[in-house]
RNA sequence: GCCUCCGUGGCUCAAUGGCAGAGCGGCGGUUUUGUAAACCGCAGGUCGUGGGUUCAAUUCCCAUCGGAGGCUCCA
């Protein structure tokens, strides 16, 4: 009698196998369709070779490239794909690893030059003989000791064979090429469809700067040629958006190597700014919010009791003055609790929600700053609420609800929530942890929000849940925080006064939405690629008269406009209509208005939409429609 | 901070071990225009900064500042 297993399927349908068949025999028998685009096989949580054979009943999962999973494997065997080439082109290097990431994959290499641009492509054309040839990927177990003398040219690999926990190491083979690796890879090099090299970069052994540096090279791959060609194309899309490049067109922002790290705000960057203040300012106020301002400079006492002079020094700006110590504030929270503890509270006042739009500096690395995303003075929409234990879950809910406003008023209709966890090195109980952890796990699940947790990743101070706004290409980008703080309230021993005229420690919720507003505007350019909405454009219409002889009308008419908070230009220069039209365009100024002589004759108005369609409209009728839509923010 | 690459008029970008060039923009003039670029002329650069090599450096080398990408970091 041959033996059966049984196999769960995702949608929970149970099939029965003889013992010892494959991944791909599974696959070929639910269909053609996914035994063709089957790249591995989940087997009760694990990801293994579509060739491994399955002995015992299991939940069984067929992975395509639809899956991260599945991209993961496609992308890790890209690059063994690739190392076979550079080792061919190469023979000197010596290898590292080479993983799937977020996008794509990459290889590093021991070696004592750096890849030139030509090299890319060079590898890359190697690679593609290698997938011509379809080499099929061949997993071998050896013993401790054969893997150690199989790579004792490989110093490297040598290192991460002596750290093995496996007894038994097991290598892959693609035609010449052989790795260790506990794989699992697709069937062979063919199921590599496309491949692109995308840049090189160095980096550490094991990421730690005392390390050798290696040669990193990174790439993706797909399987299907039109995927390749898409991305390319999403690339291209995102460089068209860049921030810092819209931000110097559009006259919004711009860096000087005098400030690294601190862009300066035009007047029409400023314009989007305000706008979003605007919109942030009436929505605290509404929800109770105390909006302050607190100094930027505070003495080196406070940071000593925040903590912040012992653990975080090196990121402050500090300096002397009259024999004593100062530095600018790097975090709001401590300002934010002074103000609290300037008098007693009682139990009936909270939460008590102390806001501001604080601006903060952190000495970062001159390497890692970038435009209006990574930065060294910046301003948070902070919040700190402070408040009691049986409090804490309704307020995460008020915050959420808040940030759900704002993110799809500004034009973010996607974003997804994550929880961050206990890290190993934290303080407070385990079980304050667990209570904390269970509140918001409570709260998310009262809003019906899907979540994601990361386990280990919270602030050492308390647990958080994080916001990822998703934008018009698909990129996400955390911004709003919520996190409970343990230590702070301890730290500056903050009490309120409880019904039994105790005193008690209140919780703190240290909250931001936008997060940094420098950031979240870099994000709403690229977001918009410029073309922001009517409420936020700088500048919502330009007025362009057919020759000079309408030029007093069209001033007229944007004093009417001023005067109905319409923001309003006008194009005084005598050039062509169709040249006003394309510099108009090229602003991306949403609402473009001609004046000819019949226009200022009838006093109508004909608009161009970005779109380049024209309508006329009645003066009064015009000024209806652009306040209508502004104060319903399209 | 480390690695790789980059730095030429306001902007985008050429060229070159031996006088630095274009387009856009600016300025002056002509044109008064009906929906994405009218025409003519002019001005504008110590080739990021400092040092070195060379008869001669914007070009080659070193340092430095700034930028891009990556590493790392983001208590």
């Amino acid at each position: 009698m041959v033996a059966e297993i049984t196999v769960t399927l995702p949608d929970n349908s149970q099939r029965k196998y003889k013992k010892g068949i494959t991944g791909k025999e599974i696959a070929e028998s639910i269909g053609k369709r996914l035994a063709e685009d089957a790249l591995a096989v989940k087997v009760n949580d694990k990801i293994l070779d579509l060739s491994r054979v399955i002995e015992a009943d299991c939940k069984l999962q067929i992975l395509t490239a639809d899956s991260k999973e599945g991209k993961s494997v496609l992308w890790h065997s890209s690059a063994h794909v690739m190392a076979t080439a550079v080792k061919e082109l190469f023979p000197k290097v010596k290898l590292g690893i080479g993983p799937p990431i977020d996008q794509g994959f990459y290889y590093d290499f021991l070696m004592d030059h750096s890849f030139a641009p030509e090299d890319l492509e060079k590898i890359e054309k190697k690679m593609l003989e290698h997938i011509q040839a379809n080499e099929v990927f061949v997993r071998t177990e050896f013993s401790k000791k054969e893997a150690t003398e199989k790579v004792k040219t490989e110093p490297l690999k040598t290192e991460l064979v002596k750290e093995l926990l496996e007894d038994k190491p097991s290598f892959y083979t693609n035609g010449p090429f052989t790795d260790l690796c506990r794989g699992p890879h697709v069937p062979s090099t063919g199921y590599i469809k496309a491949v692109k090299l995308l840049k090189t970069s160095s980096a550490y052994w094991k990421g730690n700067e005392k390390n050798a540096q290696l040669q990193r090279i990174y790439g993706i791959s797909f399987v299907k040629e039109k995927q390749l060609a898409e991305y390319l194309n999403m690339i291209q899309e995102a460089e068209k958006r860049d921030h810092v490049k819209l931000g110097k067109e559009l006259d919004l922002l711009s860096v000087h190597p005098e400030a690294p790290g601190m862009p300066f705000l035009h007047a029409k960057g400023m314009i989007i700014w305000n706008e979003l203040v605007k919109f942030w300012m009436k929505e605290h106020a509404k929800r109770n919010y105390k909006i302050v301002n607190t100094p930027q400079v505070m003495k080196k006492d406070l940071w000593i009791t925040s903590g912040h002079w012992e653990n975080y020094r090196e990121n402050m700006y500090s300096f002397q003055i009259d024999d004593y110590d100062f530095a600018i504030k790097p975090m709001n929270c401590p300002g934010h609790i002074l103000l609290f503890k300037e008098k007693r509270h009682s139990y009936k006042e909270l939460p008590l929600k102390i806001a501001e739009l604080g601006i903060v500096h952190r000495h970062e690395r001159s390497g890692v700053l970038h435009g209006l995303f990574r930065v060294r003075k910046f301003t948070q929409d902070d919040s700190h609420i402070f408040c009691m234990e049986n409090q804490i879950e309704q307020e995460v809910l008020n915050i959420i609800e808040l940030m759900d406003l704002t993110y799809k008023t500004i034009g973010f209709t996607n974003y997804h929530i994550e929880l961050s966890t206990r890290p190993e090195k934290s303080m407070g109980t385990e079980e304050q942890w667990q209570k904390a952890e269970q509140t918001l796990k409570n709260a998310l699940e009262k809003t019906g929000k899907k979540y994601k947790i990361n386990p280990g990743d919270g602030a050492f101070y308390g647990p958080k849940i994080d916001f990822h706004i998703q934008d018009a290409i698909g990129r996400t980008w955390q911004c709003g925080t919520i996190q409970l703080d343990f230590n702070q309230p301890e730290r500056f021993d903050v009490t309120y006064v409880g019904d039994d005229d105790q005193k008690h420690r209140p919780y703190l919720i240290h909250r931001v939405i936008f997060g940094s507003l420098e950031r979240f505007l870099g994000v709403l350019i690229e977001h918009y690629a410029g073309n922001f909405p009517l409420w936020l454009s700088p500048e919502q219409t330009r007025i362009i008269t057919v020759s000079d002889a309408q030029l007093p009308a069209a001033l007229k008419l944007k004093e009417q406009l001023l005067e109905n908070e319409i923001r309003a230009e006008v194009d005084e220069r005598t050039e062509t209509l169709g040249k006003k039209v394309r510099d108009a365009q090229l602003e991306k100024v949403p609402v473009l208005i001609t004046l000819g002589e019949k226009e200022v004759q009838e006093n109508t108005v004909t608009i161009r939409a970005r779109d380049g369609k024209l309508s006329t409209f009645k003066v009064s009728e015009f000024i209806e429609w652009m306040q209508k839509q502004i104060k319903e923010k399209k």
